[in-house]
Order: structure tokens, then sequence, then C-alpha cells
RNA sequence: GGGAGCAUAGCUCAGCUGGGAGAGCAUCUGCCUUACAAGCAGAGGGUCACAGGUUCGAGCCCUGUUGUUCCCACCA
């Protein structure tokens, strides 16, 4: 161990296995104090920024988040290594509702309620909640590596948020788009506040249809209609029919009689009712149906409201008053049945809405609350879509988009409850004037009379719908704002287009004249291992923080970044995490080999006159994984930049080119032996460096260890294809020789030699190749098996019962006759030529059908050609070596 | 009632604008080869849901069918 700092830099020290909780806490702490994660406007520099979907205060880090800020810490490591002025904005959400149901709850367990303390007191309990849980979220999100300027961290409810919020709001009012009335809500008995559309959940319940009569005062007619909720009888206040209804003519504009309830009302007409459903008459209660309060408002039908706000009915039920509404249907049905009024009960599927809070039925009902006129903010926003402007990852979901948009209807804003920002709305109670300010007006302006100011507090989603601009300091014309916004990426899942993006993007477009960023950027939700969603009825949650603390947070990111792709669902399966963790252990057992055998010199610059045929493939596949990383990122294909740089550091770095660096590690030529140091450094280095957005703690530890690192990975310039490096043809020759040694390992497996047992192998090639057999006489020696290797240019002297492979650069043999049975070593060649003889028919087939050879690129045609040439190469070779063994 | 997605190896899923089917896990066979057994080497395993169509060429594009998931919607 260092004296200095905690690190291991005695590689004999190094521990085999990677532990990632003796790294992860303490690189995270280097980078905050460091200030790695701060950003400032930086006129030399293009920006890249994005706002961090707030967690709620309430919330625990849950997989969602953890998905959520991997994808988004990628992003945002890769634009910070390529050169940005980078960006990401933390925050938390007060969450209105969310909060305030949980402080209820945790003061209904200590016996207190709302009313008990009062307004100034349960604030004082919400902040106190607040500033315990809100902080907890926060610490669990840098547990993951989320790369957030701490520095610049916000809340929707500090006063900077507050005041975006309180000026909009006043903004749009004096613009005529808020307005206060009377309307149809959703209403929830539970939480007692209103609810906008998009908070109501649908789920399919089974009812019943109840078909009820109503009679005329003197029983000479009778009308009758089905309901899914008879308690709203009580709330009647017409019947409808279609106009053009033959059975109902005679008997519009007459009455019924209510059952029961006795009251007597009209039959009306109105286009609503559907002829053929039902019996064609629908009961209207303007005061419990969104539909029957249109029908109302058209027909003239008072309104009528018969429940309370916490779910019971009210003084006008007469006898049922006092009842809760489930109570009362029951107790109202079977009363119906006695009094001969109740036609027919008919079981029926019905759509519940349900508060997405707390899941309780919703009751529409009418009072008086605030609303947004959303039509004139909802059409630039829909053309800052349509027009790409702003563009969808997957894009498939702008349809999702245009749908809510196009058929959007205004907005409820305003919610009965406390824990939120206060509704800037004052009353006068002398002459009942209303003043909307940005601040307290002391007195009424009109007559001079005390002011009371509205008690409501604004839905949750319209502060967090200013998020990108109020954090970034508006209504001030800040630094900030002036360089970061637009910003560049919104990242979430896909659940959140309704509620948060769509109102980012119509407030942006309305307060900032201008799009809040420019790619939505949409992941699907976790799943668990049997794709059911995480719920805590079903206790199928996973806690990521003990993944975390299990596996490290490098290998859950890679769990969740790998073999997924955007938009779409996944599911979290302990296996994969496992995989991850395998992964790190490679990496990680990688450049303890690559340390272990720097020697006791410097590592200098990779001397290009020395480089072999397998220093050229590993740079040129390094250039070529470089390539597709980038272009990978920049598409937003985070799981096939992941993939990518997976199986080059596992495949060809570690099971290739490792190996074949090794010969000349334990050489004599110091020369060499040094510069495949230099080598292996490069490489594993640039390697780190694109794997650093998707695991950013391993590749810290280890790329600062490295010699020649800079102080941090996080840091380092995003690595670029080197030109100098461009290797093809040596790389072909590679491919060729590596599929020489699968070849000869195949052979070798299926006859069960022992890998201890070293063959002589012989390498026919022609003079053009000659070279690059020699030099891969040490690679053939070290992966195959080989014991000595010797290049010659025919077969001659070698046993004509040769085990030997074909590869483009040449025929390896090896005499093995002892070993080998050779009926069986023919079955094998035969099986080759087979394959051969498939591939210059699949070749030739193309290349002879003219249609091909008219339409196809001349690209493609070349490709084929020269897959053929090969192909018949292949197989006369093979011919020769059957023709030799059969003699 | 509208809209969208999915159907590919035993399992979970990739597969970019159409150009010889991939990964991880699981299975089988050898290996403790001085970075790693959380490893190495090798192997088996797929009518890309079904039926048509377009094309020189279809897992990919078009039409239809079946199964499945999700979103939206006021049918009492």
């Amino acid at each position: 161990m260092c004296e200095q700092c905690d690190k291991q830099n005695d590689i004999n020290e190094m521990p085999k296995t990677y532990d990632p909780s003796t790294v992860e806490d303490r690189i995270y702490r280097e980078w905050e104090q460091n200030g790695y994660f701060h950003s400032e406007p930086n006129p030399d520099k293009p920006p890249y920024c994005i706002v961090i979907p707030p967690p709620n205060v309430t919330a625990q880090l849950h997989i969602g988040h953890a998905l959520d800020n991997t994808l988004q810490d990628i992003l945002i490591r890769y634009k910070r290594m390529s050169g940005f002025e980078t960006l990401w904005l933390p925050g938390t959400d007060h969450a209105s509702i969310a909060t305030e149901v949980k402080v209820v709850q945790k003061l209904a367990e200590q016996g207190i309620t709302k009313k008990d303390i009062g307004h100034d007191k349960f604030m004082e309990y919400a902040w106190a909640w607040k500033n315990e849980y809100g902080g907890k979220i926060v610490s669990q999100l840098r547990k993951l590596g989320s790369s957030c300027d701490w520095e610049r961290e916000r809340f929707t409810m500090d006063e900077g948020c507050s005041r975006a919020v309180i000026k909009v709001f006043v903004d749009l009012y004096k613009k005529g788009l808020i307005y206060r009335g009377d309307r149809i809500v959703n209403w929830c008995p539970c939480c007692k506040t209103a609810l906008s559309n998009a908070e109501v959940e649908f789920e399919e319940q089974p009812s019943n249809l109840w078909h009820v009569r109503y009679d005329a005062p003197d029983k000479s007619y009778s009308i009758i209609c089905a309901t899914t909720r008879p308690e709203t009888i009580l709330g009647d206040t017409g019947i409808a029919v279609n106009p053009n209804d033959p059975r109902y003519k005679d008997i519009v504009g007459k009455t019924v009689v209510v059952p029961i309830v006795g009251r007597e009302i009209p039959i009306v007409a109105d286009e609503y009712v559907e002829m053929d459903f039902g019996t064609g008459a629908v009961k209207i209660t303007p005061s419990h149906d969104p539909n029957d309060f249109e029908v109302g408002l058209r027909c003239n039908l008072p309104q009528m409201c018969v429940f309370t706000e916490d779910g019971h009915i009210n003084e006008l039920g007469g006898k049922y008053a006092g009842l809760t509404t489930t109570e009362c249907r029951k107790v109202f049905v079977d009363d119906l049945k006695a009094c001969g009024a109740l036609v027919k009960i008919e079981p029926y599927a019905h759509n519940v809405g349900t508060c997405y809070r707390c899941h309780t039925t919703i009751e529409p009902m009418v009072s008086k609350q605030w609303f947004v006129a959303i039509k004139s903010l909802a059409e630039p926003a829909l053309r800052a879509v349509e027009d790409g402007r702003i563009k969808f990852v997957p894009e498939r979901y702008v349809q999702t988009y245009y749908n809510w948009m196009r058929n959007i209807r205004d907005w409820c804003i305003s919610r009965q409850l406390w824990w939120g920002h206060r509704i800037p709305a004052w009353y006068c109670d002398d002459c009942g004037e209303t003043i909307v300010e940005e601040t307290a007006p002391d007195r009424c302006p009109k007559c001079g009379g005390k002011l009371r100011q509205d008690e409501d507090v604004l839905d949750t989603w319209f502060s967090s719908g200013m998020w990108p601009f109020s954090t970034l300091g508006w209504p001030e014309k800040t630094e900030e704002l002036k360089y970061y916004y637009p910003t560049n990426v919104l990242s979430t899942g896909y659940d959140l287009i309704f509620f948060w993006i769509a109102r980012m993007i119509m407030f942006g477009l309305y307060a900032m004249d201008d799009i809040p960023f420019h790619t939505v950027y949409l992941h699907g939700m976790v799943r668990d291992e049997l794709g059911r969603k995480m719920s805590k009825s079903l206790g199928n949650g996973i806690d990521p923080l003990e993944v975390i603390k299990e596996y490290g947070a490098d290998s859950l990111r890679f769990s969740l970044t790998s073999g997924t792709s955007a938009g779409t669902d996944l599911r979290y399966i302990p296996k994969k995490v496992e995989a991850a963790r395998n992964f790190c252990n490679k990496v990680y057992n990688a450049s303890r080999f690559v340390m272990m055998n720097l020697g006791e010199g410097d590592i200098g610059p990779i001397d290009d006159s020395m480089l072999d045929i397998a220093d050229k493939w590993i740079l040129q596949r390094l250039n070529d994984v470089i390539r597709d990383v980038t272009a990978n990122l920049d598409s937003f294909d985070l799981n096939l930049a992941v993939d990518r740089i997976y199986s080059f550091i596992w495949t060809e770095f570690c099971d290739w080119y490792i190996e074949m660096a090794k010969p000349r590690l334990y050489g004599e030529d110091e020369k060499a032996k040094a510069n495949v140091r230099s080598v292996l450094v490069h490489v594993l280095g640039e390697s780190l460096k694109l794997l650093h957005p998707f695991m950013p703690f391993i590749t810290e530890d280890i790329y600062t260890r490295l010699p020649n690192s800079e102080k941090t990975i996080m840091l380092s310039a995003w690595p670029k294809i080197n030109g100098k490096y461009s290797f093809a043809a040596e790389a072909d020759a590679m491919d060729s020789l590596m599929d020489m040694v699968r070849q000869i390992r195949n052979i070798r497996a299926e006859m069960n030699v022992p890998p201890s047992r070293r063959a002589h192998t012989f390498v026919v090639t022609t003079l053009e190749n000659e070279s690059v057999c020699r030099e891969a006489a040490p690679y053939l020696n070290k992966l195959a098996g080989a014991s000595t290797v010797d290049v010659c240019f025919s077969r001659e002297g070698i046993d004509r019962n040769a085990v030997s492979v074909v590869s483009k650069i040449g025929e390896a043999c090896i005499p093995m006759n002892e070993l080998i049975d050779i009926a069986k070593e023919l079955e094998r060649l035969e099986k080759e030529r087979k394959r051969w003889e498939g591939e210059v028919a699949r070749a030739n087939g193309k290349l002879s059908n003219q249609g091909f050879m008219a339409k196809a690129p001349e690209k493609v045609v070349e490709e084929e050609r020269a897959k053929l040439a090969n192909a018949q190469e292949m197989l006369e070779k093979l011919n020769a070596r059957i023709r030799d063994m059969q003699a």
C-alpha cells in the first residue's frame, strides 16, 4: 500500500479479483472534491447540458432511477471527454401530492391529522421530511457514479424555481391563458383534491349494469336507463335520449320521477346518446360525470352535487346522507329492488378511474378549480416536434406525443393540498375582486378591503414543466441560461411523455420562446426476471444499493445498458449482473497482467518501425472499435457501444493480443520487449477510455495506475482514430493466421491431444506470404501447441499422413500419425471440403445470376468475386490434401 | 373504439439505411497453460411466429393472419 494514499501500487499486492467496494466511494469522493463535475459557461468550448429528471423527495433510489441515471451519465461522460463544456444539472422534486400523502400517513401513525395542526405546522413537518429524505436520494445517486454538478443542485420549491413558477402563472393569467371556474374534475376522495386527467389511471373492474325504470308522474309511460353507478341517481337532473330515436319521440320534453328520490326530471334530446347502446336512454347526472356535465350545459339541466369531498353522500342525499359512495350503492340498489324500479342487473366490465397516487376510485365532481387554457400552448409544442427541432429517440414515440397533444384538454392545475407552490391569487371578501400578482398585495386595490390568498397549491407537474429553465436561473437573464439553454438531451422513461416532457416543451416555448432540449431520449421500464412490473405488493423490487454493495456500481450499470435497446422494457436478470462482474474482473486482470510486465524502465512511445503483425492487427482493431463506439454513442445506441467495447477488450485484446504479446514479453529481445509493453499500455489505456462512460470506477482505478496517464480518466481526451495505424492488409493476414490457429486447436481438441503434447508444425506457403508466416511462427508456438515451426514452399518431405489445415496465408501441417486416426482425419477434411464447395456454389450462383450482375452495386459484386476466388483456392488445396492422404 | 410495440438458439435479448444468422447465460468435451477457474480452449444448438407480395437478393420493406404486451379514449 502507498502510505500517502490508500492505493495499492505494488503489483504483487494486487489481489487476483477486483473488489469494487474498496475503490468506488474513494474515487467518487476524489472526483467530487476536485471539482471535476463542475461546469461553468465557457466560450471556448461548445456546451452540453442535461437536466436530471428530479427524483421525488419521497423517493428511495429504485432500479428505474439506476437505469435513467446510468444512461445520462454515459452521455455526459462521453461528451465531457469529447471536449464539451458539460453540465449535468441535478436536483429533486417536491412532488406535491406524493409527499403530502406520505407526510399525512406519518402523522396519522402518531394520531395527528392535518386539521389538528393546521397549515403552518403541517408545512414544518413537510419541510422536515424533505430535508431528511431529499438528501438521501441524492447520496444514493452518487453511489451510482453520477457525475452531476452538485454545486448546482436545485429543488423545485427553492426560491428561484418558485419565482419561475409564480411568474409563469401570473403571466399566463394576465394573458387569459389561466382561468378559474366550476368544471367537472377528477376528484380523489382519499387525497381530497382535484387531479388532472393525466393523473388518473384506468383499470378495468368487473361491475354491473343496473337497469332502472323511471316512471311518468302519472305512470302513463316509463323509461329504462342503464347505469354503472346507481348511487349517482341521487344527483340525476334529467334523462337524455337521441333526438332521432323514434322510441322516445313522444315523451321528449315530458318528465319522469327519479325512483326513491321522488324528484321530477325532464326528458331531453341530445346527440351524445347512442341509440343502439343499452336502452338508448341515459340518466344525466351533471355534477358527477364528465359527459353528463356537457349534456347538462347543452340542455339546461341543473347541477346537483350529492357527494362530499371525502367520498360520502351529502345532505342532498336525504336518508343516504353520511354513507360512503360504496355503501350507498349497496343500500340504494336494495331499495330500488324493493320498490320495483330495478329492472335487471347485467354483469359488466368497466373502466374505473383511480388516483395515480393512492389508487382510490376517482369520483368526477364539479368544483371550482384553476385551469390552463392549453390549446395555444400545445400548438407551438406540436410544431416543434413535427418540424424536427425536437427529436425523439426512438422516433416512434412522436406518435404518442402527437396523439396526446392533438387531443389535449384544459389542464386542471389547482390541488387542494398544502405542500406545493401556493397559487398567487388573492380574493377580496368585501367586493369579490380577484387579484393575481407575483408579490402579495396588502389590500384590495379596488375597495381597500382585506384580502385572503387562495388556499390551493399548484400541480407538481406545473413546476417540473419549467425545470430546464428555472434551474438555469430564469427569469433572471443569467449567463447559464444563455450558454446552456436549450439543453441537449432529456432522458427519461416513456411513461413521462405526458406528465413531464409535453409540459416542458410547452412551457419552454412559452417562457423562453425556444425549445427546452434538442433530443428526447426515452428508455423503457425495468421489470423483474419474469417480466412483471416491479411493485411493492409483489415484493419483487430490486434494491440497486444492495446490488451495488455486492457487485459494484459498474456491474449494475453494465448489466442495465448491455443488450437492451432504447425505448423498450428490459428485465433485471441477476445472472447478467454476475456476467458484468466477471467482465470487471477480466478488465482488472488484463490490467494486472500489463502492469506486472512493465519492467523497470519508463514506458516510451511506440516505435512504429518495430511493429509486428500482431501489433499492427491490434492497432487496426483499436481504430475500428474507436470508430464504432463513437458512432454508436452519437446515435444513442448505447447498448451497441457497450457490447462493442466489451468484445474488443475480452476477445480481441485479452484472448488474442495479450497472448500474442507473451512470447516477446518473456523473450530476450529487450527492444522488442519494450515496444510490446508500449503497445499494451497504449491499447489498454485507450480501451479504458472507451469503457469509462459505462464503467467509470474500475476504469478510473486502473487508468490512473498506468504509466504516463493523466490525473483522471474522466477528463482525458476521448480516443481518436489514428491514421498512422491503418493496417488493412496486415489485419487481414492476422485474421488468416487466427483462423489457422483455431483450426489447429479444433483438431487437437477433437483428437484429444493434450495441451502439453507439442507438435512439430510445417507451414507450407508461397513466396508472397513467406514473411508473414515467419512472423506467425512464435504465435503458432504459443497458441496452437507447436513445438517448432518450419516454413517451406512444398509438402515434400512432410509425412503424408500429417494433419493439415488450410488458410489464406498457407497450409499448416502437423505430423502426428501416431496420434490420430487417419479415417477420422479424412472425414474431417471431407467436412471442410463440403463447406468450401458450398461456398463456391453460393458465390457462383450469385455471380452467374444476370439480375445480380446487372443490378447489384459494383462493390457487392467485387466482394462476391473475391469470396469466390478465395473459396476456390481453399477448395483446391483441400482436394490436393485429400488426394494425398488417400494415396 | 383508436394507436404503438413485440414474436430470432433451451433462457434473456442484440441485429445500423435489405448483401453469407449474433451475444450473454445454460448445455456438452478437454484443460488449475506463471493476468484472470468470476478463467482458457473446443463443440452442439435457429424454416428469424404464419401466409402471401416487392426485389437480382428479405430477419430487415409491403399486405394479411395468429399470439402477446403497452398506451390513449366519455359510450351510460
